[in-house]
DNA sequence: TCTGGCGTTGTATAA
DNA sequence: ATTATACAACGCCAG
């Protein structure tokens, strides 16, 4: 030890955008470090890759100043660095232009997440740097709870509870440092890679020309934070905001109410609630990092500890839900990258859902596809029709369109309100994958976090987690039990704020003076030039489309085929399905005589369509390295 | 191995 | 108004 450099450490702030009880930068400041740059790198895989609403960016942003303004509080000097590059191409270039002797980093979850960090590693380990991480996005570590689940998935919230008993308490929160170093020299005697932004799934919501790697220090040259303008985006709808500062205060907040905290009972809670909401708003806070989970738990319990009798327990109770987060965690971690999707996720149920997604061909592997494109097929015209009235807030069920609207310009809904959309869009009415609607969270939600979607959708739709197809949500009973005068109508759908409260939940059912009155007509999809004074009519008859639903439910069960199934793989599940009798699933065939090849043509375009690379190279994928897709070859000279 | 009880968050109807 | 029950019936868990 004595011979060695003094460290000169890289924080690397990822999903973790807080001080207070931090691990990892705990790990890091126990190096008592002559030098600590706090950063953040612009990861193209999140700029173009994960298509995002601007809202969910506007939180980030709000993190990352939030963040930057406490590190500056504690060192006049140091603030957070945000480096516009990929992690992959800047890391070799940095150790050695900054002398870097230690990289320090809270672990990640996603599939994506831990890949580049190992590419990451090992570029350290090339350049002489230590790697330290430490886990703090979880109550436990999702790998030790699989561990001590039998190295099986966490399924049930039991299996969660009893594999964190064997591990032991959760840790005990980490005060935020008094102090922090000054940060080193910031050289950038170095070439740019701009990655290649092909395809942008983000494109739609661009205004303006995306800026986001003109320089590695962004515009002013000081590494701030970046703004929505330079990202090319239009202002932000939601009234969420982001950063630390503000998610401590909503804790304490909540907290100081000592019966709400030690009393909550989630599913006491009302979907209808608005200003303020039912439940506490911290899931986009926990999702940045810029709310510790543990600090949160253990904020709750010292409530429930201290409140005696009355108090509500795991799983109804405030710490109980963030059981929930631990089990879905721990549910990825033991199935891996086949937890977001069908296809091959022995854990899940095979539905013949409408709108099912296309695979990727994988070039390597003789067993056939293993994951999902992102694009999906439109086996049903009238399905894709109920799915885009479903996503923009037009089915004419006033409270999922409420629900669906709010989603859109707030990014955030009830999770009761988010069951009943899910159970509408797949086994409570429309019939459509769930891969479908976690598409749309994925897309909408402030506070969406992979593990957590994919499980919630799993639980809702009934393929995994849950299996009690019967009970089913009704989008005109379920508002109304909550919310009988339509308060969350009126405020989200405009078009009925006069409607009679009779109505209210069914306005096709109103009388022509009672329209009238109000202001409104029922007329059309919804879909095209919204019309002052219109509403649509309703797409679906849902008593009928509920039995239906359950019929083919009840027939899919049956057949019980699990997504790893060869059968799901190959397209010779439609045989069993049709053997059975099962109707609804014929939308998803084209129409044909009986010989059937079409609707085999249908199955198999997937298969035919030409091979796209994410670089939209064709020739050189095969030498590509697992990192490569994600960023250009450096220019040669330039 | 079998079995009865129960599962964070359903609905419609009846008493 | 609250509470009980049928609906049609999954699958984990503990005994």
């Amino acid at each position: 030890m004595g011979g060695k450099k003094p460290p000169r450490v890289i924080y690397w702030f990822r999903t973790d955008l807080r001080l207070h009880d931090s691990p990892a930068l705990k790990a890091a400041l126990d190096l008592q470090p002559e030098v600590l740059w706090p950063i953040f790198t612009w990861d193209p895989h999140y700029v173009y890759k994960v298509k995002g609403g601007v809202n969910r960016w506007q939180y980030l942003l709000d993190c990352q100043n939030d963040l930057s303004g406490s590190i500056t509080k504690l060192n006049p000097k140091s603030k957070l660095f945000v480096l516009r590059e990929g992690p992959q191409t800047l890391f070799p270039k940095l150790f050695k232009a900054w002398g870097v002797t230690h990289l320090v980093f809270e672990r990640d979850t996603d599939t994506y997440a831990k890949e580049r960090d190992r590419f990451v590693m090992q570029l350290a380990i090339k350049a002489g740097v230590e790697v330290i991480t430490r886990y703090g996005r979880t109550l436990w570590d999702s790998d030790e709870v699989v561990a001590k689940n039998g190295g099986k998935p966490t399924m049930t919230i039991m299996q969660l509870q009893h594999a964190g008993q064997k591990i032991g308490q959760i840790p005990k929160p980490i005060p935020a440092p008094v102090s922090l170093p000054d940060p080193g020299e910031t050289p950038l005697n170095f070439e740019h890679n701009e990655p290649d932004s092909r395809p942008d799934l983000n494109a739609e919501y661009r205004e303006n020309k995306d800026k986001t790697y003109s320089t590695i220090s962004g515009p002013t040259g000081d590494f701030a934070p970046e703004t929505l303008e330079e990202l090319g985006f239009p202002s932000a709808t939601t009234p969420h905001r982001g950063g630390e500062t503000i998610a401590l205060k909503m804790l304490s907040d909540i907290i100081a109410n000592k019966e709400y905290t030690a009393t909550f009972k989630k599913p006491n809670t009302s979907p209808a609630a608005f200003e303020p909401q039912a439940t506490t708003l911290l899931s986009p806070a926990m999702h940045f990092g810029s709310l510790s989970v543990r600090l949160f738990y253990w904020k709750s319990q010292e409530v429930v500890d201290g409140y005696g009798k009355g108090a509500s327990s795991p799983p109804e109770s405030l710490t109980g839900q963030l059981l929930f987060r631990d089990m879905y965690f721990a549910a990825q971690a033991g199935i891996g990258a086949p937890f977001l999707q069908t296809l091959n996720n022995s854990h899940v149920r095979f539905i013949p859902w409408h709108l099912p997604s296309k695979y990727t061909e994988d070039a390597d592997n003789s067993d056939g596809p293993t994951t999902i494109s992102g694009e999906y097929q439109v086996d049903s015209p009238v399905a894709e029709k109920w799915f885009q009235r479903w996503k923009y807030g037009v089915t004419g069920f006033p409270f999922v369109d409420a629900l669906m609207r709010q989603l859109r310009q707030e990014g955030w809904i009830h999770h009761l309100g988010r069951h009943l959309v899910a159970c509408f869009l797949t086994r409570g009415g429309c019939y459509i994958h769930w891969e479908r609607g976690a598409d749309v969270f994925e897309e909408w939600l402030l506070d969406h976090e992979p593990a957590c979607n994919a499980g919630n959708w799993q639980w809702l739709s009934c393929t995994a987690f849950f299996s009690q197809f019967y009970r089913c949500y009704s989008p005109i009973a379920f508002g109304k039990k909550w919310d009988k005068s339509g308060a969350l109508i009126r405020r989200y759908v405009p078009e009925l704020k006069d409607l009679d409260e009779k109505y209210i939940y069914e306005p096709w059912k109103a009388p022509p003076q009672a329209l009238a009155a109000a202001h409104v007509k029922i007329a059309g999809d919804g879909m095209g030039d919204a019309k002052e004074g219109v509403y649509p009519e309703p797409m679906l008859d849902f008593n009928e489309r509920r039995t239906v639903c359950m019929n083919a439910m009840k027939v899919a069960y049956q057949i019980g085929l699990r997504g790893d199934d060869k059968k799901v793989k190959d397209g010779s599940w439609k045989k069993l399905f049709e053997d059975a009798g099962e109707k609804e699933m014929e939308g998803a065939e084209i129409p044909s005589d009986d010989n059937g090849s079409e609707a085999d043509d249908a199955e198999n375009e997937n298969h035919k369509r030409p091979r796209k690379t994410r670089t939209g190279r064709k020739s050189d994928a095969v030498k590509e390295g697992p990192m490569d897709r994600h960023f250009k070859k450096v220019k040669a000279g330039s």
